[in-house]
DNA sequence: ACAAAAGTGTTGACTATACACCCATGG
DNA sequence: CCATGGGTGTATAGTCAACACTTTTGT
């Protein structure tokens, strides 16, 4: 089984992703583990089809690990070092090959494909954790989502992917909420509230965060909210689909 | 002369730099024009050596075409589209074949080289003219300055990839100012509101423009500068070493 | 009546922008 | 002393964060 080649794919390009997730006040990202056999820590990531955008190949690499569609996608970076070839999971790859070969996960021309230097392309998601089925990639052990402030120590620069992925994130969060799939089809003010305060790490003035919100004119404020709470109820809002 | 090959260079993927030059008030881009013979305008651009960082890269294709080195030099975004063929160079290219490879100037592998789809990663960086001395690339006929606002229709998406430089260009100027090359050791308030006039195309107000810029805290004032006009001589300025 | 949490209002600091004024320079 | 352009000051509107207060809900 022929993985890899450049008359389907692009040598030496990659796309990996920063899968943020949101699920229970805690920023996450999505990260597969490889055993080899010793356990390292990758981002998801995948390569370009030679007649696919990489826009595209973007989206799919994030279908495969999620299950989901239609994500919003933003390409924040190009990671270019030269140093950037995985001496650490190519050693690594020698302990597994025979394993690998015999399974067919792998064939003998991919090791020498994923020998090279590897300049790779940043996107990031933001997505409902809920809403996800996470999937094993073909070298994966194991798939786990980490708390952006507790992740494991990754390979090569991926820590460091996260990190200005995070900063990119950050940057005009209320273009992008709209976009991003992690709110629920209509949620209440404090969601939107506890969700900035997880991305930014720092709690909001309610007050003042809610008169901004409603400043920026995408939200439409439907009935009220009934939990049961001994407190007055929230409104729902939903995004406006006119604009 | 074998220029291309993949033991030298990443296949697929490639450098494209759009270089603002200020010169009389007026904003302009660096456009090689390369003989088809018919005339097509390209952005200067390149290939990623396999021991070298894409950030060098960019720096090298900028001293071939300027000769300036140490420029401040931006990535800006990927462009990825699978249509990145450009089949409209490649037709000329089959016309000029011939010549080309009697004059040494390429050889058969560079033509299927170059006839393949292409990732680009865009930079941009800002220079002063004056200190320019334009170099033809291989395969350049001629090398011009051009208004950004009257820019020939160039191949493939050069066009919006200028575009999209721009508007990265826009943000944040404030923080790029100190380095860029483009403003000479001093200069006068006056200047740099000049600059800021062409790169954003609209004016600003004097006093306002003066005060924003010295709350920046980067500027020194220096003494003034005479200049033999009749009225007040303006202080000259530089960017401070210390911060 | 009360606690809890939601909604609204008010204030003061800061920023941006428009307008006004004064100053230096050389003819 | 005057035209020209440079430097500075002030008033006003708009933005943003902190504080205070009122309202709704179920026990």
């Amino acid at each position: 089984m022929k993985l890899f080649d450049e008359d389907h794919f692009i040598r030496q390009l990659s796309i990996d992703c920063v899968i943020f997730g949101y699920q229970e006040l805690e920023l996450k990202v999505l990260v597969p583990k490889v055993d080899l056999p010793h356990p390292v820590w990758t981002l998801p990531g995948g390569f370009i089809r030679q007649e696919e955008s990489i826009d595209l190949a973007a989206q799919r690499i994030l279908e495969e690990r999620t299950g989901l569609t239609d994500i919003y996608l933003e390409q924040y970076r190009v990671f270019g070092d030269p140093s950037r070839i995985n001496h650490e999971i190519f050693e690594g790859f020698n302990n597994m090959k025979k394993e690998w070969i015999e399974k067919g996960i792998l064939d003998e021309s991919s090791f020498e494909w994923l020998s090279k230097r590897f300049v790779s392309i940043g996107y990031y998601a933001l997505v409902d954790i809920n809403k996800v089925s996470p999937r094993k990639g073909m070298l994966d052990a194991s798939v786990g989502w980490y708390n952006v402030k507790e992740l494991p120590k990754m390979i090569m620069d991926h820590n460091e992917m996260i990190t200005t992925a995070l900063e990119a994130l950050r940057q005009n969060l209320d273009q992008k909420l709209i976009g991003f799939n992690l709110l629920p089809e209509t949620f209440t003010m404090r969601e939107v509230q506890e969700l900035y305060e997880a991305v930014y790490d720092k709690p909001f003035a309610r007050n003042n965060f809610q008169k901004k919100m409603l400043d920026l004119n995408v939200l439409e404020r439907l009935e009220k909210k009934f939990t049961g709470a001994q407190n007055k109820a929230p409104y729902l809002y939903r995004f406006r689909k006119e604009l």
